[in-house]
DNA sequence: AAGCTCGCA
């Protein structure tokens, strides 16, 4: 503990939060801020007024921390330190240093705003500047003001960081806290290569062969780059001649690896024998692997942006920021000085990599933020003047705007409703927030329930496959329901209730390729999901899982009129001819059903005139994925209200600038509905659906 | 016929 470098500076530091309500604090990796800070402030009495809270981007931080904290200062656990992540709350009435996710803390603030129980919020790792820090960072701007009295704050940043973060917060103190690394030298090429699997893996080599031992860390950008690499450099390794070099063990790194392969990274490997781990940026700050004395960075991350005019999601390869640079440079130093090879010039890196990563808030929907700071009712706060530290686009804002409009969480002034207001205290984007309020209306919340919580884990459900495998799909995979040829929600559904109907059942998971982890998630959810919905709707709630044949015949009709109301900015309209459809809430644009999904074709090969869909994801094709079949006399409301949409008014008149010529959102809406020169089927699409359901009738 | 960087309530 005395060791770590911060101590010495624990005078200065206590002295300037005493004297400024907020500080910067520039800690390196390794300084030991997260354990220390809070230590040091209750040394100085801080624990007398109240809590310290420290916030963390992620749980495991949150728990390992505290558990060190609790360890250093000998207490146990859940008393005097505590923390807090979803599903688990391990705090007292004694707790007075809490560590805890920062979603924990804003889902603390909707139900105290002032967060009054706190006298020190600490927000940590602040640079890496996930939606929630930044929604954080705001809130704190106004707080301070407030409570300026008894509360000080404190963000904790990078050096590339501090200067704009101190800014922000009036030009607060900025302190710099050295870390414990070792020197990394850091090498350039001459150009950037074509190929950055080739070139790592050459480097890699060279190291091998050349270099004295020390773990080799590469960052490559995904598991399609890091399965070639490991593939390269298996070969290679297993071609050098016996006794030429020490052995090598080459071992894949990424999120979708299972934990039980993950963890192969943390155990050392066997004398005279080099580790070459071949990583994403999963490596940079969420794992950290002991033994790395060489680090190749490709330069490349793989980022998922969000496009507010298409409604689109995309995941690019983009040249990471600076402050990833260092950060990835930096795993070569903890144990012994080392070495970082970046597979770019020099010049790339001081010329075209950003300072900062771009944050969250640049890059995602901001329907649910918007939501939740609508909520909150703050007398002062204006949701378009809202002051973040980087501020989303005023087109992200109003994009928000118009989808909470859509599905009645604000009125036509933007006001928050009555719905809106319990929407947002479901931990779940909107439109499946919304989907349950009307599931609630409709009797099948149970359903509703499942559906939405299978969404919430809905990627990390399936087991994933070596690409070398045969792959199973979706709808070959033999023993599981198909939706019945409604869509995905309702396979989601069907899916969960066989689980239930084994008892959640471990085995059966395996058998049928479930991830059990994903499965126990969403049981998780479900069951937060249900106290929420109960505690809101007063009445007694049915929210058993058990699905009925009966529901089954029906065709899930309750289910997916709910669905088409929570989504009703996510609809699309099949084209005429064929089996594309049209987006109707956003920018029109043509996108295809995702070949994953299960959604039946009818006796002629068309799919279903309108179906709502989750999300829509920029591939070469655009595809709709998770797709759920609706009825149109569902639809008609929706488009009427596409046409009375006034983005103007919803944002209260602000940016009613005539700047964008075309593209502007109720133009688009209503030429969605009617193209000049395109008939409109939809009265004939009415007509056949009759006369469908009259011959059926009368078939009966 | 397409693709799963990383996190979080």
């Amino acid at each position: 503990m005395a060791n770590l470098p911060i101590s010495q500076y624990e005078e200065k530091i206590v002295e300037t939060v005493d004297k400024n309500p907020v500080v910067v604090l520039i800690g390196e990796t390794g300084s030991g801020k997260s354990t220390q800070l809070s230590q040091m402030l209750r040394r100085r009495g801080y624990t007398k007024s109240g809590v310290i809270g420290v916030t963390q981007p992620r749980r495991v931080a949150a728990v390992s921390v505290a558990r060190r904290v609790a360890y250093e200062l000998g207490v146990q656990l859940g008393e005097e330190v505590g923390y807090a992540i979803r599903f688990e709350d391990r705090t007292s009435e004694n707790t007075r240093i809490k560590y805890l996710t920062d979603g924990v803390l804003l889902r603390e603030s909707l139900s105290n705003p002032e967060l009054n129980q706190y006298s020190v919020i600490i927000l940590d790792e602040a640079h890496e500047r996930s939606l929630n820090t930044d929604i954080l960072l705001g809130l704190m701007k106004r707080l301070i003001k407030i409570r300026s009295s008894n509360l000080k704050v404190l963000v904790t940043s990078a050096t590339l960081d501090g200067d704009k973060v101190s800014k922000f917060f009036s030009d607060c103190p900025i302190l710099t806290i050295p870390g414990k690394l070792y020197p990394v030298e850091i090498l350039y090429s001459k150009e950037r290569p074509s190929n950055y699997v080739e070139s790592a893996t050459k480097t890699a080599l060279d190291i091998h062969v050349k270099e004295p031992e020390g773990d080799i860390l590469i960052f490559a950008t995904g598991q399609d780059d890091i399965e070639k690499l490991v593939s390269n450099l298996e070969d290679k390794v297993r071609a050098f001649e016996e006794g030429s070099c020490m052995d090598a063990i080459i071992l894949p790194l990424h999120g979708s690896l299972p934990p039980e392969l993950q963890v192969r990274v943390f155990s050392p490997p066997p004398p005279n024998c080099r580790r070459i781990i071949v990583a994403t940026n999963i490596a940079e700050t969420s794992l950290t692997v002991d033994g790395v004395v060489y680090v190749i960075d490709s330069g490349y991350v793989k980022q998922r942006q969000y496009n507010p005019s298409t409604g689109m999601y995309s995941l690019d390869i983009v040249q990471i920021s600076k402050v990833q640079a260092n950060q990835r440079a930096g795993r070569a130093g903890r144990t012994r000085p080392g070495t970082c090879y970046r597979l770019y010039p020099s010049r790339v890196y001081h010329d075209e990599f950003l300072d900062v990563t771009v944050p969250e808030i640049q890059r995602s929907s901001l329907a649910g933020s918007v939501l939740y700071l609508k909520s909150l009712n703050l007398p002062d706060i204006d949701i378009l003047k809202f002051d973040f530290l980087d501020p989303p686009s005023f087109e992200s804002l109003q994009d928000a705007l118009k989808q909470l409009y859509l599905i009645d969480a604000i009125d036509e002034d933007g006001a928050i409703t009555s719905i809106g207001q319990k929407m947002a205290e479901l931990p779940l984007e909107p439109s499946l927030s919304r989907t349950l309020m009307e599931a609630n209306n409709y009797g099948c919340i149970s359903q509703a329930l499942t559906v939405a919580a299978m969404l919430s884990a809905e990627t990390t459900l399936l087991s994933v496959q070596s690409s070398k495998t045969e792959k199973k799909r979706k709808h070959n995979m033999s023993n599981l329901p198909d939706g019945s040829g409604l869509g995905d929600h309702i396979q989601l559904l069907q899916i969960y209730e066989c689980w239930d109907q084994t008892d959640y059942d471990i085995g059966w998971c395996k058998d049928n390729n479930l991830k059990v982890r994903g499965m126990l998630f969403v049981k998780d959810v479900r069951k937060q999901l249900a106290q929420i919905m109960q505690k809101i709707s007063k009445v007694p709630l049915d929210v058993q899982a058990n699905g009925t044949v009966e529901e089954f015949h029906r065709g899930y009709r309750n289910l997916r009129k709910a669905l088409c109301v929570g989504y009703a900015n996510q609809l699309a309209e099949r084209k005429l001819h064929h089996n594309g459809y049209r987006t109707l809430g956003f920018k029109s644009q043509v996108v295809q059903v995702h070949p994953s999904s299960v959604l039946r074709q009818d006796e002629l090969g068309k799919f279903p005139d309108y179906v709502v869909y989750h999300e829509l994801i920029a591939t070469p094709r655009p595809c709709m994925r998770n797709v759920c079949a609706v009825e149109m006399r569902w639809v008609v409301p929706i488009i009427n209200k596409l046409k009375t949409l006034d983005v103007h008014k919803l944002s209260g008149g602000i940016g009613d600038i005539e700047e964008e010529p075309e593209g502007k959102l109720p133009d688009l809406a209503k030429k969605d509905v009617d193209i000049p020169g395109v008939p409109d089927d939809r009265e004939s699409r009415i007509q056949a659906a009759r006369e469908r359901f009259l011959a059926r009738k009368a078939k009966k």
